[in-house]
DNA sequence: TAGAATAAGTGTAATTTTTACGTTTATTTA
DNA sequence: TAAATAAACGTAAAAATTACACTTATTCTA
């Protein structure tokens, strides 16, 4: 290390994920009992403190897949909290990430180790420090995505019928759709195949299964793609 | 600080601040020659560190102050970049901020102290450490930007002509458009004033000023606004 | 002082996208 | 074989976007 970095302060630096799920009607938050001191036994957020010699992306991965045995997880930053006073036992700064993942993936075993459990967005309960902005934040990300980006891929899973798919976006932007147009829309991006296999638990009919195309949407995403 | 956190590392931490410009033609971030080893004397994004005292973004604000010599500046956080060799002298994170200046605001006696200046968007010199992904990064979220919020009122003097908003977009993207429709659209919005004014420096007729009027911006911003 | 030069200001028709809305179809079970 | 169920599907109206060129206000100069 230079010296001319010597005066300076030296933090703590902290990553906490925003994990999200789709179980079919609703959007879920992966929520732990916060497991060390102060606010022992309260509910958070997934974190962990970044070490010396991992970068902060690797921190939140190794946050991620030791809490949920997940790798190859979409994550993204969400946003660096920097508040003084924000973790109240110090000086800590967090960088929260928010990830996507297939609810059913999730393992149960690790489900009770960290004494974790799913939480609809829309009956969060009190959560420590600011981990409460965090979680709003991210869910304002996840709409905003969504727009360009087939949430689908993550929350889904491989093979899904167009009920599931619009209820994913039903939930995100908690709004309705109507059904003809929002088959429409989604067809006419051409970035969905259309399986000969049908779903048939819902319905005598039964619905059409469907795959998304990633080289169809990777094609798509270079003219700048707008899904919704 | 409790015990709890005793155990791990603490990380220097430093803020960079990407600040746009606009000259009426260009869009311009402005570079500083790097005042400390390493890479001493090299083109870098304004930065500092951010102190056990202070928040991230009350670190970003000073450091930002003591450049321009301005408050009250559209600032917001862009990424925090956090890999381990990210700076050649040791471990620094760094939380990048990108703000928007008026350029003829800025003062032309810190411009030399600071040996400062502005460098267009598509003539970026070689700068130090990871400052080139931050600009990358930050152009992008300036288009994104643009998109929902009137960049204008940041970017442009308080009066402006139809001409020197269309420049201004068509320096963020990077395209022309037609000079009617843009007219048209931007009107149709409602948030700009019409002067009886008239800028007569550019054409012998002359063009109307224009002011933005905040009030009915922040109206349209509830219901979901899109400028472009 | 009339006309030439300059850049600003303006409108309309064609196309595309979005919205609103109800009936038909495939399958199962009684 | 009829009834019940949820899926699949199409069209017309409205709104937004695009493409495109002439008129106007003013100043300068001949």
């Amino acid at each position: 290390m230079t010296k001319a970095y010597n005066n300076h302060d030296r933090l703590l630096v902290a990553v906490d994920c925003i994990i999200f799920g789709f179980d079919g009607t609703e959007i879920k938050a992966l929520l732990v009992k916060r497991s060390l001191e102060p606010e022992k036994g309260k509910w958070s957020l997934m974190g962990g403190f970044v070490s010396a010699k991992e970068s902060v992306h690797d921190a939140a991965t190794r946050v991620l897949e030791n809490l949920t045995g997940l790798d190859n997880v979409y994550m993204e930053q969400l946003h660096c909290f920097g508040d003084v006073k924000r973790d109240a036992a110090g000086r800590v700064i967090s960088v929260a990430y928010f990830a996507l993942i297939k609810l059913d993936d999730y393992k149960e075993a690790l489900l009770q180790k960290h004494q974790a459990s799913w939480h609809s967005l829309h009956k969060i309960p009190a959560v420590v420090f600011d981990h409460k902005k965090m979680i709003a934040l991210s869910l304002e990300r996840l709409q905003q995505k969504a727009i360009a980006y087939p949430i689908g891929f993550e929350l889904l899973p491989t093979k899904f019928t167009m009920q599931q798919l619009q209820a994913l976006y039903e939930a995100v932007y908690n709004n309705s759709f109507d059904k003809r147009n929002f088959t429409k829309k989604i067809l006419s991006l051409n970035i969905l195949n259309r399986l000969t296999e049908k779903e048939k638990t819902t319905s005598r009919k039964g619905s059409f299964l469907y795959t998304f195309d990633k080289k169809k949407y990777n094609l798509l995403k270079k003219q700048g793609i707008k899904l919704l």
